[in-house]
DNA sequence: CCCTGATTCGC
DNA sequence: GCGAATCAGG
């Protein structure tokens, strides 16, 4: 699998949007979570909040020259069992990882949440309809796309044309040849057209008066 | 153990 | 440029 124009785009999105890299190499199909990384760093995006480079202490003289270096040529002869065959059909499991469909409702007393903003299966972005990313002032018309990965979709909203303008609910599920998303003009500070707001942001009724089908985008787990 | 991202280095 | 192996923190 290579780094095509849309690959990696997607993979640029899906890392501003902090999603982790293991969910970017499982949108993505066909590479690991180190690919994602390591491409991610080659494209100059890079850390975000890291578990691991939180500590970031001034040592300027304490080990300054001490650089040890080859660690892994000795490991060949025992190595691990550790297959990643790159799996061509990801198949998103709704039990596992993937973002759990957090209804984000308005009035569903204090948001003290700072950021809601994770990714779904699509790659696409949830979150709360309060916080719109405040940035992005500088819109540019992007007049000439960097070109539809088929004929199919050409004229369909795919991640890439996903903005704050556009309604973000996917149509159909991710991985179809079609997949894409609704791409309306959206309610004025949500992330979705009208229509689809009715749908994302169901009212809590009383109890005994719940609507039983909660119409979850994809529309629920995958049948295969 | 699981997860995360960072880094190295052979290809 | 790519990504597995490895490292290192949570």
């Amino acid at each position: 699998m290579s780094w095509t124009e849309e690959r990696t785009a997607t993979l640029k999105k899906m890392w501003e949007s902090g999603a982790t890299a293991s969910q970017i190499a499982e949108e993505l199909g066909g590479v690991s979570r180190n690919a994602v990384i390591g491409k991610a760093h080659r494209l100059g995006l890079k850390s975000r909040p890291s578990p691991v480079k939180a500590n970031e202490k001034k040592k300027a003289a304490a080990k300054p020259a001490a650089k040890p270096a080859a660690k892994k040529p000795a490991a060949k002869a025992a190595p691990k069992p550790a297959a990643r065959p790159a799996a061509p059909r990801p198949a998103p499991a709704p039990s596992g990882n993937n973002a759990t469909p957090s209804q984000p409702l308005p009035n569903a007393g204090k948001n003290d949440l700072p950021k809601i903003v994770s990714v779904g299966p699509g790659g696409f972005l949830r979150q709360g309809p309060g916080d719109q990313q405040a940035p992005i002032p500088p819109a540019p018309p992007r007049r000439l796309v960097p070109a539809k990965p088929s004929p199919e979709i050409a004229d369909k909203t795919s991640l890439l044309d996903l903005s704050e303008k556009v309604c973000r609910w996917p149509m159909g599920h991710p991985g179809e040849p079609d997949f894409h998303f609704c791409g309306e003009a959206v309610n004025p500070g949500f992330p979705y057209c009208v229509e689809h707001c009715g749908r994302a942001y169901q009212a809590q009724l009383p109890r005994g008066a719940r609507r039983p089908p909660p119409p979850l985008p994809f529309g629920g787990p995958r049948v295969r």
